[in-house]
DNA sequence: CTCGCCAGGCTTTTT
DNA sequence: GCCTGGCGAG
């Protein structure tokens, strides 16, 4: 029975599943429908017959959003979906890879190397040709620029003012050949040979060769190597469809560009373009705020996100002392959301930087409210998984270069530096792998400079990998994985450390990860195969949060990781200069990189839909001292009016003056909660909710663990601090003025310290001496 | 060659 | 404030 398309989908959403065939653009704002749209078209395809579901293709670029995207489509389709072809682009890369090795000249068993591990061996090219190493990241992060857009070696030009081009190439060149010999690509490679596949012999990837159908979301995120991918597969394809949000791109610095999708229809002439401006997901205040915020941005395709809900509870901010205050502030306030009905895993604490996420932990530690982080800490990427996952890729491919560094001498086996840059001498010599000159004569390694012991250390060495290989080769990941810390004692040694117990446990559950695959494969219909096994741990974070018992936890994430997701209650945390937007985006004093940070509060703000709580302080920990932080300029920029209509808390941190006078009366009709103290352990959390005096600013809301002195301190009436005039400040002492810059909250001062030099002072923070 | 200590850098964000 | 990588002692 067909699904009654029309009943399940606005007259928009509906022609955006539907258009039958050429190229689509849909441009779908946030909380639109986008999934909706994407599952429902995919579904349409195949149940008018018009494609066959191995004959589609749906690209994403999270796993998260790819698994949510086949679910989604499983229930449409039940029993046919999994015939799709569901994918990230570097998942699909990668399969297209395996299937066309061959055709590339690649080894069956090649490997990923993530970030990490291409740094490394740039940094290793760097040290052999000589490259100061403060340079290094800058080449890293040239050549991955690079990749994005699908540049080889051979066809950069540095022009003649760009200084360290000419060695970007050699270094690039270089680290193309190394990761050849290493039967290695890095994640920009995988996109790139999937280009080289898809233009030179599509046939040769049996996956590829029969799509006859794409949708690619995400699309403001592609990078020109993806958009090459996409733009190639293009005329082989009946229906293509991108779909994106320009006010969502938030990859930039990835290489991203909404440039793509902005020209996909200049690219296509023949493209129908649909809009989604209908917002599903949040109240009417929480889009005027995003609309608002957003308008600032030049250069957008103008639309506006619009709903039938109604307006909804007022936005609150707050602005709090420090951060531990404003965590243990939000963490309060969510505590008693719970209480009063909102599910834990309705509430959402977002930020800038996984920094963030510290203090609010402790916090809810405190509070014992379970919490689960998105992101954070990677489970592949723990010291202990690593090595073993080298040993599991040598299983596959003895050539990769970073593996055997890796674990040459993990555990300890008496190879050292020494030993081992002889070993690369001898292979770079003989133009073989690091495994490779291990099977050299002895001469040859001899003349390499090689003692007696080391060459005795580096055959035992090779015989032991020779026979894990032999011993893994065809059986389970999981089995290999025992094999592994079996024959490389890898157990004991992790028993010699310190917190060993749980680097073991570690272990156990990358077995259970292994498991796990195995499971799905199995349901799959495919062969649980190492190779496919180590392609999921090169492209997955390995989050095991996404656990049963998360509905009992609430979640804490970055902004980045946050976009796609949507939650009852928001908190964002740190609207304040130097976070969001970020320093780097301040100081580079590049327009577009603010934009971007303002897209990123964009996509923030339009998670939550109903409940959206902004906070800031007033000082915070950065890098272990503290740094003061002023209201994000994207909350200053609103306009006075739009923010007394629909903000309420701390309005005088990012109001003008005159403009919170004629504040304050609405803001006393707010409904104003009870102050309240209360009384956890030893955390001691006092609230001061009453709304402040009008003539004095006394931002903070919240008390937490303050010295008495500080706590007294009291922003002085017009901030009139005349140069020459001494003053106390709670850090720093006693000091005197040097100057004065901005007015009113904003006000600065030019303080210099006999003991700490001069510093610059936010004024509320300094005390007449 | 290994171990332990210290300095310095790090914070954007992720496949 | 924490982690890494570099360096020096044994």
């Amino acid at each position: 029975m067909p699904l009654p398309l029309d009943k399940l989908l606005n007259p928009q959403q509906l022609e955006a599943a539907t258009w039958p065939e050429g190229p689509v653009c849909i441009v779908a704002g946030a909380g639109s429908g986008k999934t909706r749209v994407i599952t429902h078209r995919l579904a349409h395809l195949v149940e008018t017959g018009r494609a066959r579901p191995e004959e589609c293709l749906a690209v994403t670029f999270t796993n998260k959003a790819a698994r949510e995207l086949r679910d989604r489509v499983d229930v449409l389709l039940p029993g046919t979906a999994y015939r799709m072809w569901v994918s990230t682009f570097h998942s699909a890369a990668a399969r297209i890879l395996r299937e066309a090795h061959g055709y590339l000249g690649l080894p069956r068993g090649f490997v990923i190397y993530d970030q990490d591990d291409s740094v490394r061996l740039i940094k290793q090219i760097c040290g052999e040709l000589n490259i100061a190493k403060d340079l290094i990241s800058t080449y890293a992060h040239r050549i991955e620029q690079l990749k994005h857009q699908a540049i080889p070696p051979e066809k950069f030009e540095p022009d003649p003012f760009d200084i360290p081009g000419k060695r970007v190439r050699e270094v690039y060149t270089a680290y193309e050949a190394r990761l050849a010999r290493a039967g290695a690509v890095d994640f920009g490679g995988l996109i790139v040979l999937a280009l080289k596949v898809a233009r030179e012999n599509p046939e040769a990837s049996y996956s590829l060769g029969r799509i006859r159908h794409a949708v690619v979301d995400e699309y403001q995120d592609v990078n020109r190597a993806q958009a090459a991918l996409v733009e190639t597969l293009a005329p082989r394809l009946g229906s293509l469809a991108v779909v994106g949000d320009d006010d969502q791109s938030i990859y930039r610095w990835r290489g991203a560009s909404a440039y793509s999708l902005l020209q996909f229809t200049e690219t296509f002439p023949a493209t129908h373009q649909v809009r989604l401006e209908e917002n599903y997901r949040s109240t009417g205040r929480i889009l005027k705020l995003a609309n608002e915020i957003i308008r600032q941005n030049p250069g957008r395709l103008t639309k506006e996100l619009w709903t039938r809900a109604d307006d909804g509870p007022m936005i609150r901010l707050r602005q709090l002392r420090d951060d531990r205050s404003e965590a243990a502030w939000a963490v309060d306030d969510s505590l008693e959301a719970i209480r009063t009905g909102t599910r834990p895993s309705e509430l959402a604490f977002l930020y800038r930087t996984n920094a963030q996420s510290r203090p609010l932990e402790e916090a809810l530690h405190r509070a014992r409210i379970r919490y689960r982080i998105l992101g954070g800490l990677r489970f592949y990427e723990r010291r202990e998984v690593k090595d073993v996952v080298s040993y599991l890729r040598l299983v596959a491919n003895p050539d990769s270069e970073m593996d055997l560094r890796r674990i040459i001498n993990v555990p300890a086996r008496a190879i050292g530096d020494t030993t081992l840059s002889q070993l690369a001498a001898a292979a770079q010599a003989a133009k073989v792998s690091l495994w490779g000159a291990l099977a050299l004569p002895e001469e040859a390694l001899a003349a390499a400079g090689m003692k007696a012991a080391g060459r005795t250390k580096l055959r035992e060495f090779g015989t032991m990998l020779g026979e894990l290989r032999a011993a893994c080769a065809g059986r389970a990941p999981a089995v290999a994985i025992t094999e592994v810390i079996a024959r490389t004692a890898y157990d004991q040694h992790l028993r010699l450390e310190e917190d060993g117990q749980e680097r073991l446990d570690n272990l156990a559950s990358l077995a259970r990860a292994a498991n796990d695959y195995e499971e799905d494969a199995r349901r799959a219909n495919e062969p649980a195969t190492l190779e496919a096994f180590l392609e999921r741990v090169s492209l997955e974070s390995g989050d095991e949060n996404e656990g049963a018992d998360s509905a009992e936890s609430v979640t804490l994430m970055t902004l980045h990781s946050a976009k796609g997701l949507e939650f009852d209650a928001v908190y964002v945390m740190g609207v304040e200069e130097d976070v969001l937007p970020s320093a780097r985006a301040v100081s580079s004093e590049d327009a577009e990189a603010l934009n971007e940070e303002r897209r990123l509060a964009y996509v923030g703000f339009t998670r939550a839909r109903r409940r959206l709580t902004l906070s800031m302080c007033q000082q915070r920990l950065v890098f272990g001292e503290i740094r003061y932080g002023t209201p994000s300029r994207f909350l200053r920029e609103l306009p006075p009016s739009f923010v007394r209509e629909h903000l309420v808390g701390d309005l005088h941190a990012i109001l003008p003056r005159a403009a919170l006078a004629s504040a304050m009366p609405r803001f006393d009709r707010a409904p104003r909660p009870e102050p309240r103290s209360v009384d956890r352990g030893e955390t001691r959390v006092v609230y001061d909710d009453a709304p402040t005096a009008p003539r004095r600013p006394r931002a903070t809301t919240a008390v937490l663990d303050l010295d008495v002195d500080e706590r007294d301190m009291v922003a002085p009436r017009g901030g009139g601090f005349a140069p020459g005039s001494g003053v106390l400040h709670a850090q720093y002492g006693r000091g005197t003025v040097e100057g004065v810059t901005g007015t009113g909250d904003n006000a600065r001062v030019d303080v210099f310290f006999p003991e700490h030099g001069q510093k610059r002072i936010v004024a509320k923070y300094l005390r007449r001496a």
